[in-house]
Order: structure tokens, then C-alpha cells, then sequence
DNA sequence: GAGTGGTCTAGACCACTGT
DNA sequence: CAGTGGTCTAGACCACTCC
């Protein structure tokens, strides 16, 4: 019954599914055969099968919900190349709408174009909350705009990014195009918008980490609960010192790379 | 039985056991109460434990190993500046040994001092497979020397980074003192290496990925199986447009800040 | 040696999928 | 509708930790 070979036997389950896939044995899109025959097969209970599964899936290489299990498609890794995208945001932010209008940040960095693309925006009204209250240096409770933004590749619904957005509300009230949704996608991002209300952004500081997808963010990602996202926190400071925007982005860890060049000064 | 509020009954679990260590009912370094225990208490089969339990190990709240069950001490995020850390570095690879030998880089952008930290390293040869072979822009097979790091805190053994760098084997013997695992840690890092044998690093571009743990990455990071690490892969570039060095860094995603920093040109 | 978590078994019900 | 995965139960053995 048990040939113990000192690893446990979903291991073996999950090498064999996924060598399966690999060799093409098991199609991307089609199903994956059932926990109860895969049980019967590899000669183990539904436990050793879901336990072996669960690897494959915080992986990325299947997906499950109630009622099937298939083989996801291996997705493309996307490029994000924050050191000249900043910059390039900025130097938009000056060029006429028509201009603005051209090309968005997404395909700056990327092979995909803006046909290809699904955005979604929601604006909300906040009140800073400690954290925000602090990265700001604004008091607890200050009104904030909030911009809750995804965006998708139009074949697949799994969304690139998930950012929350937060601003300061007067401050971006000056001009009350900016508390429209309705304009969004807003051609040049957030560089241009701030443009408007007289804001030069100095520079803009990115902190990265890691930790597991929650529900929500799993299903607009198109990720398993138990992936890995990465997290950007990314504040952006204007010219007189003060932080003028601040966002978090959350990334499918195994399909972003985010790539920084840092140039060192000659000898 | 069947208390049902639309939500799975792990899920109570997992709250109420994080909130019993938020409150500090459960104290930090202190064994868990046991899944048998616990299963009587919550009303729930010891899946219903086990499942909840796995959330809070992902997130670190918890760890477990075969035995026993334990809260896990909240850690430090460690911040890494890499923007400014890589400059500082080539900045001191022309300074003294002496100079070089008075700080490392992780004490540049952490509050640890040297005597803190525990340094391992190892050396070893290997023939470039197609990746680094690309990465390079050698041949598959080329004599690599693989050096392999790793940082921890004396206190308690969990590593902050695990490091696993390469060099070109013919290009670093020129200066056989490079060679030597014994001169590690080598006052100055790798560009300080670097500079013995007339390197100059131009720039470095670092890519920036996440994904689960793997088991063997777990038990060094101090993190559970499943868990998010940070994949940070960092090149090096000369100013003949050579790639002098590459490694693979990673970091326990839910610990650590890599912090980036891009100034942008004023209108 | 007692107790624990890691692994495993053999069932069950229900919400959901695809047809 | 049949079949599937998500959740759950109630046990078991073993390697390991702690005392």
C-alpha cells in the first residue's frame, strides 16, 4: 500500500500532473482529469491528491473552482520597466492631448496595444486613515480621492495590475475634470493630470514586497488563493518636497517582472 | 452542527486565532494551542484546523513544524535601498581595505551592525546552462563560478537574503584571491572584487518577481512552505556593455522593502 | 514517554459546472 | 441532470519535539 520512497506521496501526484502538462499530455484550457480518478490512479486518498494539487495551483500551472479543474494557459511574463516609464510619464505630461492620447503606460513597456487592453476605473471619496494620514503628512480623517483602477488583456479577463490610488481631495478639486471617472482612461496617467493643477513631480519612490493573493485579489488576477502577488507601494513627491500621490499595485508575482536600471556615475 | 454564515468555518478559525495574537492572548516564541485542541474548541474536524491554521502560516503569523505549533515573533521589515546602495558600493570599491572592512552593505541600509549578522558563503563550479549562457552571452557549458550567500540575523537563525550569484570562472581567476571562499566576506562586495580585476560596473538592472516558497527556501528564510518569497535578479553591467556578473536574490517577501528611487528631470 | 504535527484513509454533503 | 471541486467528518500511523 504504501511504498514510502521518504517523500510524501502528493509530491509524486503533483510532479506527474505537472510533468503531464509539461510534456503536453494535459492541454492548457482543457480540464484536468477528476480529484476522485486521480486518486484511483495514483493509488492515494482525495487528501494526498488536493494536497499534491494545491502546489500546482499556487504555481500557476492549473486553476480549480467548484465544478472543474482545468490546465491554466501559460501566461507571458510581463515587463514592467519602472526607471524609464516615470520618466517617460513625465515627459508626456507637457505634449498636447492628441499626443497623450497615442499610447498609454501600458503599452509603453509591453508588446500589447490599447485595443487589446480592458480598463476599468472607479473614483470614491476616503478619509485618510493613519497610514495614508502619514505617508501624506496630512492629519487622520482628511478627505481623500480614491482611484481604484484594473486593467486586462481583452482575451483573457485575468487583470495585469489591481492599483488603489489615493490623492488629496482639495488639492486635486482644483480642477474638477479630475474628480470625473468618466474621464478616464485619462490620456499621459496620473503625471498629466497632476500637470493641471500646477504639480511638477520630482521624483517617485517604489517599495516592493511579497506576500500571498487574498479572495478578491486572486480572482480579478487571475491567480490562485495562495499565489504570490508583489506589492508596490509607489509615492509619488512633487517638487516642493510634499507627497502628491500615493498608490499600492498589486502584480501576479509569477507573471510581472519589474525591472529598474540603475546607472552608476563613471570612474 | 452546521453553524453557517456564508462562510467557511476554517475561516472563523484563522480569525480567531490572529486575533487572539493581535491581542496577545497568544504569545510570540509560545507553542499553539494543538490542532486536537483546537478542533474541540472551534467544534470543527482537524481540517477545519489545519485549513485554517495554513492561512496563518502563509502570512507568518504562525509556524509549525512536525511536534509542535508556535506564534511566530513579528519580525522587522527590512527596507533595502538598492537606488543608492549600488552607487555606494562602487563608490567604496576604490577606497582602502581599511575603509572598505568598517561597514558592509547590508548594514548600509539596515540598522544592523556587522557583529548582528551571521555571513555564510560558499563557492563552486558549474557549466552555464542556456539561461546564464543567454544572460551572459556565452557559450552552454562555459566554467562559471557559482557563489552562493547567505545573511542572517545572530539572533534568531532566519535568513534575510539568500544569494546565489555567478561569475565568469576564466574572466574572475585572473585575480585567484577570488577564488577563495575564505576571503569572504570580502570587504567591499562584488564590485570591490570586481575592481581588482579592472572592472568597472556601469549600471545594474535588477527584475523583480514573486512566487511561493519552495521547501528548501522555507527552512533558510525562517518563512513556512507556501509563503511569498521576493526573486530579485540583478545583472551586472561594465562600461564595455558586458554583463560581469548576475544573481539570483531571495528575500522573504512578507519582510522585506526593496526600495527604489527615480528622479526625474525638472521642466 | 507523552504529545504534537505531517501525512494518509474513507467516507459525506452541497454549490457549482457543463450539458 | 450528472459530475466536479469546496468543505467537512472521524478516524489512523509515524516522525518528531519536549520533558
Amino acid at each position: 500500500m504504501t511504498e514510502r520512497d521518504g517523500r510524501p506521496r502528493y509530491a509524486r501526484v503533483a510532479q506527474e500532473i505537472r510533468e503531464e502538462i509539461l510534456a503536453g499530455g494535459l492541454r492548457p484550457g482543457g480540464l484536468l482529469p477528476s480529484e476522485a480518478d486521480l486518486a484511483d490512479r495514483f493509488g492515494v486518498s482525495p487528501t494526498g491528491v488536493r494536497n499534491g494539487i494545491r502546489r500546482l495551483r499556487e504555481r500557476g500551472l492549473v486553476g480549480a473552482e467548484q465544478g472543474r479543474g482545468f490546465v491554466r494557459a501559460p501566461r507571458q511574463r510581463l515587463r514592467r520597466h519602472h526607471s524609464e516609464r516615470y520618466q517617460w510619464e513625465k515627459d508626456r505630461a507637457r505634449q498636447t492631448a492628441e499626443v497623450r492620447a497615442r499610447t498609454g503606460a501600458t503599452e509603453f513597456d509591453t508588446d500589447l496595444q490599447s485595443t487589446d487592453l480592458k480598463f476599468h476605473a472607479e473614483y470614491s471619496e476616503t478619509a485618510a486613515c493613519s497610514e495614508l494620514a502619514m505617508r501624506f503628512d496630512v492629519p487622520v480623517g482628511t478627505r481623500m480621492l480614491q482611484r481604484d483602477y484594473s486593467t486586462s488583456c481583452r482575451e483573457d479577463d485575468a487583470a495585469l495590475s489591481v492599483v488603489h490610488s489615493y490623492l488629496v481631495y482639495d488639492v486635486v478639486a482644483t480642477n474638477p475634470e479630475l474628480l470625473d471617472v468618466a474621464r478616464e482612461p485619462y490620456p499621459g496617467g496620473t503625471q498629466s493630470q497632476l500637470f493641471t493643477i500646477g504639480i511638477e513631480v520630482d521624483r517617485i519612490v517604489d517599495e516592493l514586497s511579497a506576500r500571498p493573493a487574498l479572495p478578491e485579489e486572486a480572482g480579478v488576477l487571475g491567480i490562485e488563493v495562495g499565489a504570490s502577488v508583489l506589492v508596490l507601494n509607489k509615492t509619488s513627491i512633487d517638487v516642493t518636497d510634499r507627497v502628491v500621490e500615493y498608490s499600492e499595485v498589486i502584480l501576479p508575482g509569477e507573471w510581472t517582472e519589474v525591472v529598474y536600471t540603475t546607472e552608476l556615475k563613471r570612474w
